[in-house]
DNA sequence: CGGCAATTTGATATCCATCAATCGGTGTGG
DNA sequence: CCACACCGATTGATGGATATCAAATTGCCG
């Protein structure tokens, strides 16, 4: 089954091979992997599960700045120390690698630095998409937005290469609803409400408070406002 | 006057001396420099002025993510072509750099490519600030980020060293409300209002519709919430 | 001085947040 | 097996912040 019939490999950025080596370490749900303010001595890759990147105020707030998945790369930092959390959504392994091995790795390979550079450019141009969502769209919207960004992972994560394979008509969304709340600029009432709304235009049905069904993608994509960026497009 | 006395030089990166020999181009206020979808063959170095870089919604919302100041670089992109626009506010200067010319420079010197990386982690963490504000914070709240941001910056370019500077008490606005308020998901007539409320709270005083006052820096810095991370902490 | 554009102010509407139940699963102990 | 307690999700009622629409004012440029 390998070979061009073989699904969409998840694309590994050469530089992930220091990770080849590398122990892993378990996580379970609301494990904390990595804090704000802790020294910034190693980096992650996740091998399987769901984390969760966020920031917090000091009065309380927090901002959930991504969701992590497989193969995505943790740890990146300019500085010496974290300047945002990570915790486990689901349970989780993740590869940790200390941060001097991937620098060496990095300053002794340049296509290997060059790989690098593309993802943080990915990351940056991801978090653009994430600076429009919440200036200019709605709650609906970013909940579209949202939708369709969960959608685009699992394809990812399950290494699915149809669009259309019916294993996508079914989205799973581990998290709590506080946490997608926090992601998006909303309050959980929000999220739940702006759900219902979805639904009750025929976009698509929750099955339980974590999975939802697509009904219809189309018009899913076009209130998401789909055609317009950079990530909405890979999410198509 | 050089030396140690010296006012906060602008920590130029290794790079930019791409932008030694280059040509330069003159912007009028507005003038477009780069348009979303053109093909991404050049990047820019400000020399002088304030340029804003934005991305517009198919239906003709906008989101400002950045103003741009001198020494700023212009054209990051993982793709070839751009997925923002840029435009002059004030009347401006840029060197132009054919791309080409800087991914040589990269390829072939690790300690320029490690001072690009390093750009674009700052550049990463600025943005994860304004992630955090359009998402948790209100409306005047933003506003005090927004006109310490604009210090900061008047501070840079300005080359001040002194944080209590006089020069720094006056900040100039040259972009529109309408520019601040697409920069801050809000709407201009929110702008102008939480403006005043500042003003009516005795931190601010509005000089002329480009100028304002700050007056009670402190407590700008606590509405702010200046404590809490990367850039704030770069603006006190 | 006149005219235009941007800013500011005012009145009202809308969306989202807040506060307060109720519902629904899940696990535990009887 | 059932009763209960707990926690997250959902729904409902209300409040507050921001958007929208409209008018007045200011500043700017000829």
């Amino acid at each position: 089954m390998l070979g061009p019939m073989a699904a969409l490999p998840l694309p590994k950025d050469v530089f992930l091979d220091v990770f080849r080596s590398a122990a892993t370490r378990e996580l379970a749900p609301g494990e904390v992997l990595v804090s704000a303010g802790q020294p910034a001595d190693q980096v992650f890759n996740i091998e399987s599960g769901m984390l969760m990147l966020y920031r917090n105020g000091s009065d309380g707030r927090r901002q959930v700045l991504s969701f992590l998945f497989r193969d995505n790369f943790v740890g990146l930092s300019a500085t010496d120390s974290y300047f945002f959390s990570v915790e486990a959504v689901t349970r989780a392994r993740v590869a940790v690698c200390p941060r001097r091995v991937l620098n060496e790795r990095l300053a002794g390979d340049p296509v290997a630095e060059r790989a690098f550079l593309n993802m943080v450019f990915r990351v940056l141009e991801d978090i653009l998409d994430i600076v429009y969502s919440l200036g200019q769209r709605t709650a609906s919207e970013r909940l579209a937005v949202f939708l369709l960004y969960m959608r685009h992972w699992q394809r990812l994560t399950d290494g699915i290469a149809d669009d259309a394979d019916p294993r996508l008509a079914t989205i799973a969304l581990p998290m709590g609803r506080a946490d997608v709340a926090d992601f998006l600029g909303l309050k959980k009432e929000t999220v739940i409400r702006s759900l219902r709304e979805l639904q009750d235009q025929g976009l698509v049905r929750r099955l339980d408070p974590h999975a939802v069904r697509i009904l219809d993608l189309p018009r899913l994509r076009a209130l998401a406002g789909i055609s317009d960026f950079a990530s909405p497009r890979r999410l198509g």
